[in-house]
DNA sequence: CTTGTTAGCATAAACGTTTATATATTATCT
DNA sequence: AGATAATATATAAACGTTTATGCTAACAAG
């Protein structure tokens, strides 16, 4: 590593102090034109490029977004991108963690962004994380942070997310709408907030259309098609067993056609099937997988515009909140009627 | 942002200096015991924690490894998994830049990077990438830099890649044990290596096959599905037409079958079909895609090992390349004799 | 009693910037 | 001519560390 060329080697060689070289180079007054431009033909010869770390110490700031996710599947690569792509525009340059689902690796990268590398947090945790110490951190610090998807209730910060809710709700009455009457859930991690938000508009959904809802259809299991075929299995093999299965992912619910096929059952005419994500591959199987859409790719943007915003503002922004609305996209694995949307 | 504590802060209320602390915290001799006990407790009581950027620029290196990409498909996604997964592992942070395969971009984000702010590269350049100034810019001066999947061939630096042309040969090979003779290739952008390499891999095997290579039955298309399914009708209705594809990715392969199917021919009957990069979804579709494996996560990990090795030894290792070897998983697209492997 | 050693600390320089303040030279005005 | 203003530059402090060097007092050895 060669060493870069600074303001002093400019200075030293124009018989200059490094004062008036940092002035010329930014145009600032009380330079004579002659010496401003001395300075900069040097500079560019040199290849002069000022010091981030320094002026970093100096003022206190880095640029750079600490995103802090717990994977980099297709819908958190996808939010990424679009905070990526905001940053970029405004000058900022993004450092992804990813802590791979685990309350350990999330707390390590806290711990190292923290260290004044970063000039504020994008945080999505995992589905590990029930305590909330190291988010606290930052906040105490008054450091900007900005939450997004896997939200944390009860935070006084900014937050952007789907509304999960509704959107287990537009999939639920879509099944009641095509005739199934007993629809089982196919959950995330029991602790997590987005999973449980598309059960809780699931359940509400069945209450509001007067339809039992059985607590043994609702089945918890990892985001692992592995786990969500076996849990599906389980399902299907109840005396009473559903007609329908809400998974609250593409990838569980890609576990549970596996399960469904193999059991000789067909969808959508036996089993319903819907989806959460709207992950390209949906629209590939056979059956194809009616999925809900949560616009991934402009969380993301609205998450770094909101982060940006709360950087740059002196205002109290800790109770903004953005919710993005789903939409529902169905196709064969529930679509029993033969309608078209 | 509040003020952190400082070594000056604990210095000054100790009444002691701040090389005096700083030795103390980190168990330097000539500090007498209870001074050095002092100090920790009240370095602990104030949470004290360096300060990472004054520390990147004494010591001229920030812990950081700058990631050049030119997206976050699954591939590139795992690779980074692999390399994140070393960095943290060594104490180092990694910071993933996405060029969104835009030349301009990449050239963006590498003088981003390149202002200090990381100790080396890890690079993989994007599709539209012709002319390497900005990487030979990295290279002149002597900034570690390793090259990874996508690489450049007459570039003096480490590098770790697939064998893409043996990819090539072992699924042309395979098509040809399973008794396909006109095989048409669809490959990515034409001046793109690891799609060029695998071509050549398979056109190789074709000549070694004395089977006749019909320069007609190759297109190059963009990295996306829609392109591949114009492209493979294309191929399809020519009037000697192919007998087998094989795509140089599976996303190729994808669209091609939906363009096969939507032409009422049958897979692996009537056209056998290859992929590349044996994502999850080729085990998903019916048919199910033949695919070459590419061990993205291991590629990444051997990276990022490299990388670190060419930061802390001071031999040259321009000319350490690893190459991954592939493997072919068969699936039913291809296995029109029912061959299990 | 002088000299040498050592323990324990402080001082100062360095990393590369910016910026407030000081200084020196020249120009302007009365 | 002398005072004042203006111009153009230098000096120094600051950001938060580490580290080489310097200093002082106590104590041991001769």
């Amino acid at each position: 590593m060669e060493r870069q060329t600074t303001i002093k080697d400019i200075a030293l060689a124009l018989r200059l102090s490094t004062s008036t070289v940092s002035r010329a180079l930014r145009d600032a007054p009380d330079v004579s034109i002659e010496t401003r431009n001395a300075v900069k033909a040097l500079a560019e010869e040199l290849d002069y490029q000022p010091n981030k770390l320094a002026l970093s110490l100096l003022k206190n700031q880095t640029n750079t977004i600490g995103v802090i996710i717990p994977n980099l599947d297709y819908v958190l690569a996808t939010m990424v991108k679009g905070i990526d792509e905001v940053a970029l525009e405004a000058g900022y340059t993004v450092m992804v963690c990813q802590s791979d689902e685990s309350f350990g690796r999330e707390i390590l990268n806290t711990k190292r962004l923290l260290d004044s590398l970063v000039d504020g947090f994008i945080v999505s945790v995992s589905s590990e994380t029930m305590v909330y110490e190291h988010i606290k951190k930052i906040q105490n610090k008054k450091i900007p942070l900005v939450l997004f998807d896997r939200v944390i209730n009860n935070f006084a910060v900014p937050k952007i997310s789907l509304d999960n809710v509704e959107g287990g709700r537009l999939a639920t009455q879509h099944l009641i709408d095509q005739g199934y009457k007993r629809i089982a859930i196919l959950g995330g991690p029991e602790n997590l907030g987005v999973s449980n938000d598309r059960i809780a508009g699931c359940i509400q959904t069945l209450k509001q259309n007067k339809i039992p809802f059985d607590k043994n259809l609702v089945i918890h299991c990892d985001f692992n098609q592995d786990y969500a075929y076996v849990a599906a299995k389980e399902l299907l093999s109840m005396n009473k067993k559903p007609d329908a299965i809400f998974a609250i992912s593409d990838r569980l619910a890609i576990g549970a056609m596996l399960a469904i096929k193999e059991m000789g059952l067909k969808i959508p005419k036996d089993i319903g099937l819907v989806g959460f994500n709207n992950e390209p591959i949906t629209n590939l199987l056979t059956p194809s997988i009616s999925s809900v859409e949560m616009y991934a790719f402009e969380i993301g943007k609205a998450t770094a515009k909101m982060f940006l915003e709360m950087l740059h503002s002196n205002e109290d922004m800790s109770d903004r909140t953005i919710i993005i609305k789903p939409k529902l996209f169905i196709r064969e694995s529930s679509n029993r009627l033969g309608l078209s949307k």
